[in-house]
DNA sequence: AATTCCCAATTTGTTAGACAACTTTTTGCA
DNA sequence: TGCAAAAAGTTGTCTAACAAATTGGGAATT
């Protein structure tokens, strides 16, 4: 620090290329309706000189949205806007979530991990469940409880999804997972309590005896029980 | 043969432009492990002598994968690949589902139905219920039941997802519909069974009637009932 | 010898202009 | 009026160049 101008002290404006600032414009634009459904976007030379870049840029800040499945473009007929119900990406803000979103998003995931819990105590093979034993274990020895702690945490559910046989599980509650892992980690970080750790374990213990007892209705219990408490001490501190 | 060569009689590739395709390409080399997370893609100028391309080209396929949150670029560094654990959206091939996919997805959707009913009964206004009437309502006197009746179908499932108040459930369930739409239609298209429409009419009655006793357990119950007929009648034809 | 500093090579971000491929609109002719 | 050809408009792709940021190595200094 003696020398190099000190860097501002929150990073927050970080120089956003201009291709996902147009992207980001476009898609406010379009989810509140000003160009509604089964209409067209301006010309791509249009928006160009509207947004004072080039027509590349344009171009690549659409491609985004044809990514998401926001638009459809055809070839010397223009850039349509598809309608709601046939969008084919589900996808969250980037921007940080809320305390009230984090709820809600944990109220979509509770009746999956339970549904999750009861299909893995129903199908899992021996690998899946040792994998799921694999996750507890690294997460029982893990002395970080704020980095590696939490992955594993994330590891053990997304092992259990895994055992479900279903891949759109898998592939659902990972996606819930990374979306929730920055307000877990906020969340322990401000907890000092020293009990939640052995606790978490407990109720995890719980969870894998009701699984490898091919037990749904008890997993699906066990599961609860752990979400209503990981609940209550994330969102209240 | 005399002029305009016949067009194929299955019009299957459609000329797809060549940064979707790339894009394509590019997805399945991550997705499967070809190009491990954390590492990083080909230069941009690699990639375009490799495919045969510009590099605007390439530059909009990238473009896709970072709407996908799949991978991030920095300038001067390079565009490396983002650890599954924390992508940032959800999305399901583009291909039509097959027949075990459909089953998973539907395995998916169960228990978020049913969760969906159960918070509707607790929770919906008079105005969100009276959305739900109204579905139901289009439903019963549509009478095309291959296409206005499956949107009617999938409205009165969104409008009680919309019920529970948590915008999650609602563009989730909407998502999935989706999703399923296509199948659903021809599903129906293929049975001739006249009594399939009463049928399900009655069990969404039900379904209204204990949301509106905010009943969740009874919600839940003939939510759970509608979906395993419906399962039933869409898996075998 | 180790460290620091600076510069050159890489690599992504952006611009400009041009042409090709396709669609839509207008024009001109019968 | 009806219809085909031409023109205009729009997206898809290419090329060339420069800007901005990172990275690595070599030279200068300590």
């Amino acid at each position: 620090m003696t020398k190099g101008e000190a860097p501002p002290a929150l990073q927050l404006a970080v120089k956003t290329p201009a291709a996902e600032e147009i992207a980001q414009h476009l898609v406010v634009l379009i989810r509140d309706g000003m160009i509604p459904a089964g209409t067209k976007l301006p010309t791509e030379h249009h928006l160009s000189r509207q947004f004072g870049v080039s027509r590349t840029v344009v171009r690549e800040a659409i491609s985004r949205l044809k990514a998401d499945g926001l638009v459809e473009s055809r070839q010397g007929s223009g850039v349509s806007v598809i309608p709601a119900s046939l969008r084919k990406s589900f996808k969250l803000q980037e921007a940080v979530l809320g305390h009230q979103q984090v709820i809600e998003l944990l109220e979509l995931r509770q009746p999956l991990e339970m549904a999750s819990a009861r299909l893995a105590a129903e199908r899992h093979t021996a690998q899946e469940l040792q994998e799921i034993i694999d996750a507890q274990q690294r997460m029982s020895v893990s002395l970080d409880w704020s980095d590696e702690g939490v992955q594993a945490d994330l590891d053990f559910h997304h092992a259990i999804a895994k055992a479900t046989g279903n891949p759109f599980y898998a592939d659902f509650m990972a996606f819930l997972g990374g979306a929730l892992r920055m307000t877990i980690l906020t969340a322990r970080s401000e907890s000092r309590n020293p009990n939640i750790k052995s606790i978490t374990l407990q109720e995890h213990l719980s969870i894998v005896q009701a699984i490898e007892a091919r037990n749904p209705d008890a997993a699906g219990r066990a599961m609860l029980l752990h979400l209503q408490g990981a609940t209550l001490r994330m969102t209240t501190h």
